[in-house]
DNA sequence: AATGAATGAGACTTCATTCAT
DNA sequence: CATGAATGAAGTCTCATTCAT
């Protein structure tokens, strides 16, 4: 659960936070997230105002609202068959990072209106998230030291988990440059395909690097 | 100049225009950009709340006043002693890259505070700052098209000016984590010179991977 | 019974009035009344707040509790052994008063807590509070005939009935005055003793006045 | 200037503040003080709720104010020809002593309606009023001091200046049963004069008790 | 040009009270 | 009877912006 948020306990309060969530999503579609007011909210979701209170805390609960919104359609997201990236398949790790980046590009496409203010906010209040990030940076790490696990004549005799975590940051990156600079120079010409080749480039390059430095 | 901005005409008025910005910085260093309002500002600047509406010409009058006190800081930085980087003195691209990466991290050190609203603003308000982070990034890859030329036999035959831009971009992001997780895990055991050290490897690669795709 | 509180009819509910009463107890010794809200009480007392609907019927809710709680604790504090006055070890009327006055004295130091919010939100919603001053004022008043009765040749030929009220009336507001400032000017150089002294002096003169005028 | 309030600069300002105490007062005498709100006010003076906020600091802004208009109002009062009680006519102690009660008496009548609150909510909140009931019972016991230097016999050798304080602290807390207690049983049969008669019952006795004891 | 005062609009928040279980 | 959830109504307060001097 996220700071500022309350635990709801009866199956009906349940419902609410549901609708909630449900109403500031909607929302988000139509209008940025600095123009949505709790009033907005409780109206769209056809709840008294004083509802959200019960379970948010106070203020922040916007906030706290868009966190816990981002990180159900994350969670969402890597069940769904669209999420789901098959790295079995991959003859390389090259193609792996690939598929990889062609997963994010295609999450960045579709829940992008509600990651972008969500990052962001979670910038602006870092108090708001606590050690989520940390977590998720540090899950997404264990996940790309599996992925230089499954080719371990890529990696030569450097430290994995290091050199895992060191991916994840640079993936990590490199796509929020495409969430919040989407519409920008570099990527008014850009396609998915390009973009997961190059990262590629890069997430290759600088292991064999590393290698040359055994 | 900045969206909506107004030229200062007169002697006085540019003087006015000066305190109200470094108001903004001196409260910056105190309290985050989002609890800080106009008449804050012209409170700090010991000048009345109607004397900013003669300078900045309405709403997002602040968000305005920090991007252009953004755009004083950095330029003032490159021009100083700190933020002046000679790459002429690298035996090696890969040292000209820590160079410049080691710069931008004492430029973070000593402007984060005001680069951090400044770009999340810039993010969370587009319309505002408009082209200009298109100029920067246009500029930034035109700085490393020159930086590759320098070093002309580790660029290979492939297109210096795309490859310039990729770097720049590259950069950039990871430069921009630094910037807004500072304080977070990876972070928390890192420093200058090995985060440089780690860029100029994942350059370094990208671009011997792209040499061997010639 | 006070206004705007119902009877309790079964067991159970009397005792989660007990608890309800107990808990305002409690909290005024944390914080001012007018910042314990209904759903304090239920909280404290572990009671739902629709709860308290069942036992006081509605608005004003907590001043009936706060009500009939100081009713409760004057009431326990007078049968208990240090609210006990015995008058009849008194060799005078003078005696009498100052053993009295020692007794009050005590009863706010112990109470003090309690009785200022009572009395303040009496006077400040006195339809709630209705006859009770009344009663309590003319209860005190025989209590002070008594008194005058046991020591006859301090009273004169004047009317006791009279000079009962008026001396009840004057003890009372001289210790309002130590309820209600008791951190101020007067009092913070002032004894129990002394205190007690002097409104002895002051009936006793005020006896000698009347029996001087027959 | 009350705890809580703004200094008012330029005359506009100043004009303003007395319209929100004038609109304050008049409101008084239409309903309980707990029943007026801040936008009640503003209305009624005919100006903008947030123009309360530039004059009086935040909530509890409807007490610094009550809080104002009485200290005005008493002023005022002591200036006028009602309020003033000439002593020098007074051939004893008891006639002056009749004297200042029946001016207090008429007192209450006029201002009883603003006294009240102001008394109450003064107690609730001391904060807000800080040493000023102190100054004005160290100022009415010095007069009470000049009163008794008047009448030297009547006070044989006691400290003039403590029995000038007791007397004060006498007077003030029989008068605050009249305006607290105006419409019960006591005062349903009670006249000006036998109020100020029996007042001075009790000080003459008590300095008569005083000159005994010396 | 500059100022202190004033303001409209709307945001946040609380709380007594009712509802459905 | 008791409860947790829900809510209407209202209050407090802030802030960008304008006004009068």
């Amino acid at each position: 659960m996220t700071a500022g948020a309350k635990p709801a306990v009866q199956a009906r309060s349940q419902e609410t936070r549901d609708r909630l969530l449900a109403a500031l999503d909607d929302l988000l579609k139509e209008k940025p997230f600095e123009a949505i007011s709790i009033a907005d909210i409780a109206g769209r979701a056809r709840v008294s105002p004083a509802s959200i209170y019960q379970r948010f805390n106070n203020r922040d609960a916007a906030i706290a609202m868009l966190i816990e919104l981002y990180m159900r359609r994350v969670v969402e997201w890597h069940r769904s068959p669209r999420g789901r990236v098959d790295v079995r398949k991959a003859g390389s790790l090259k193609e792996a990072i690939e598929a990889v980046a062609l997963g994010a590009w295609r999450q960045i496409e579709t829940l992008g209106y509600l990651m972008r203010p969500a990052y962001l906010y979670s910038r602006l209040r870092p108090d708001l998230i606590g050690e989520q990030w940390d977590a998720l940076q540090a899950q997404a790490g264990k996940g790309f030291q599996g992925l230089l696990a499954a080719f371990p004549n890529e990696l030569g005799e450097s430290d994995g988990a290091q050199a895992g975590q060191a991916i994840a940051y640079f993936i990590n990156m490199m796509f929020l440059g495409r969430l919040l600079h989407a519409s920008e120079g570099l990527f008014s010409r850009m396609t998915a395909k390009r973009f997961a080749a190059e990262l590629a480039d890069f997430v290759c390059g600088y292991l064999e690097q590393k290698r040359r430095a055994d």
